[in-house]
RNA sequence: GGCAUCGUGGCCGAGUGGCUAGGCACAGCUCUGCAAAAGCUUGUACAGCGGUUCGAAUCCGCUCGAUGCCUCCA
């Protein structure tokens, strides 16, 4: 029996405003879609908290049994950029200034969101199409769109009609915003603008010559409309009503509003059933940007190259950090926040792998089935992540009251305990140890084993500066040795 | 200016009507040759002002502040 049975899953429909029970259209199956990144530059840190929500919703669906079909697209094809002069998009601009074909921009950065997301131990998507990959898809659903009498061609471009739309579908429920609000709100000058209403968005734009990402379509050579792709993709691998479609808040308007807007005219109906939206990053408690140097690259925490943190951190630490919050809160990142869960993140790897070695007794001090189960409801709760860990610590003091002879647990249970650590903590959050390579671990731990039995020889002759010598100096290279009642351990920062 | 999310103890961060979240830091204690590690104990916080209620961090209103989106643009 799956475990999706057993356990209540609850998700928080960002539609409804309210948490829901998790029932997919089809019984077994899930068809999750994330708008992932425009790879003309470095991905962004808080992009990458996005995209690690929902790695990890993808690996506790797994875990549930679920079989997932995970979509996360490439944006390869640029989009206007706000401030450009003539009509140049992010992709094509960069091209531009690093003298490179559009397709260099887009393989160098993709290469780079890859290789950052494989540090920080992502599960890679069940499909990762592109848009440019899909421009044919696109131009269909704009015919289809403007024969249903959504849409109208202006000057080789086509844009949505949003107030058309409007008259018998609702333009804005999942953004909570009403038409006659924005368009009151619109300012009157939207001169020489082809569009019927400032609400309108384009489906296709017509290039300019200069224009280097082009394509043949009915109306001319031109661009889809940055909203299509994602309608085009996630109908073409989900179908025309999925399950979960997930993004970051900033993509909640327009973007996820237009998707609806788009599918909705085409096929009829609501394209996803369950809304969800991770929220945002800070900084030092400030929104990161570029402009004003509040920025930090993924890379330059791993490698402490930089002027905001005071070291290098761990994929995994960072993880962990990330995982302490819920995914729709808004999380700062800072230097004291970081510090304090590299040491909750130790400590907890410091307890798993003490369980190992632990001896077990005739009874047990501590309830693995229930512990268990309370783990369960923490992340059937819309994944509350943080609870789930505050429960993992719960289970670490157990075991280090065991490991001082203080408790006891049976072998039944702490096989039980063992699986279930093993699930929580590197399946479904995704943790890693920061081991290297096995034969150097196990080569360097013969070693420290060697002077902790030359420690505890100086330690019996009452050589204290010895002992002293051995343990001080091993902490200054950041290997920590630790007075147990069964010996000695020890463990590398 | 509009829409949305939010404002919790030294720091980070759960918690939506009454019962200890958790992590880190700090202090005391146990253990130790001294430490570290580990364990135990202690912290009565919920932006401000009103209101609803027997009772609110939790519901309602206002004010202030933060973040995102929109107000020019896809």
């Amino acid at each position: 029996m799956p475990l999706y049975e057993s356990q209540v899953l609850r998700i928080y429909n960002s539609l409804t405003g309210k948490k829901e029970i998790f029932k997919p259209i089809n019984e077994g199956h899930v068809g999750m879609y994330v708008c992932g990144p425009t790879v003309y530059s470095n991905v962004h840190l808080g992009n990458c908290r996005t995209f690690m929500s929902f790695d990890m919703i993808f690996r506790y669906l797994r875990h549930l049994g679920y079989k997932v079909r995970y979509v996360r697209n490439i944006t390869d094809a640029g989009h206007l950029v706000d401030d450009a002069e003539d009509g140049e998009d992010k992709i094509a601009k960069k091209a531009r200034i690093e003298k490179l074909e559009p397709m260099e921009v887009v393989q160098r950065y993709t290469l780079d969101f890859h290789n950052i997301l494989e540090k920080f131990n992502f599960l890679p998507p069940s499909i990762e199409p592109t848009a440019t990959g899909h421009i044919i898809e696109q131009i269909e659903i704009i015919k289809d769109i403007l024969a249903k009498g959504y849409a109208y061609e202006v000057n080789g471009s086509v844009y949505f009609d949003v107030a058309t739309f409007n008259k018998d579908h609702e333009y804005g429920k999942l953004s909570g915003r009403k038409l006659e609000d924005m368009v009151a709100n619109t300012r009157e000058l939207a001169a020489q603008d082809e569009k019927r209403n400032p609400q309108d968005f384009a489906l296709w734009k017509k290039a300019e010559p200069q224009h280097i990402m082009r394509w043949p379509s009915p109306w001319g050579d031109g661009f889809p409309g940055w909203h299509l792709e994602c309608t085009a993709m996630s109908t073409k691998y989900l179908g025309e009503t999925f399950d979960i479609h997930g993004g970051g808040m900033d993509l909640k308007f327009p973007h996820h509003e237009c998707e609806i807007a788009q599918a909705e005219a085409s096929y009829g109906q609501p394209p996803v059933k369950y809304w969800m939206h991770a929220n945002m990053l800070t900084l030092n408690g400030k929104k990161m940007a570029k402009s004003t140097g509040n920025n930090i690259l993924p890379g330059e925490i791993f490698t402490g190259e930089n002027d905001i943190l005071s070291k290098a951190f761990a994929p995994s630490v960072v993880r962990f950090f990330m995982m302490q919050a819920h995914y729709t809160s808004i999380l700062d990142l800072s230097n004291d926040a970081l510090l304090a869960s590299e040491k909750g993140f130790n400590r907890l790897m410091d307890a798993y792998n003490a369980l190992k070695n632990l001896n077990t007794g005739t009874t047990s001090d501590f309830n693995v089935n229930e512990w268990k189960q309370k783990c369960y409801d923490a992340m059937n709760d819309d994944f509350n992540t943080p609870i789930l860990i505050a429960h993992l610590f719960d289970a670490v003091k157990h075991i280090n009251l065991i490991k001082e002879g203080k408790e006891q647990i049976t072998e039944v249970d702490k096989t039980l305990l063992l699986e279930a650590l093993n699930s929580f903590v590197f399946d479904i959050l995704g943790l890693e140890q920061n081991a290297g390579t096995s034969q150097d671990t196990e080569k360097l731990s013969q070693v420290v084993q060697l002077l902790i039995d030359m420690r505890k020889e100086a330690r019996d002759n009452k050589d204290f500066a010895t002992s002293d010598k051995i343990r001080d100096q091993l902490a200054e290279m950041g290997i920590q040795l630790k007075d147990g009642k069964d010996g000695t351990t020890f463990s590398i920062q």
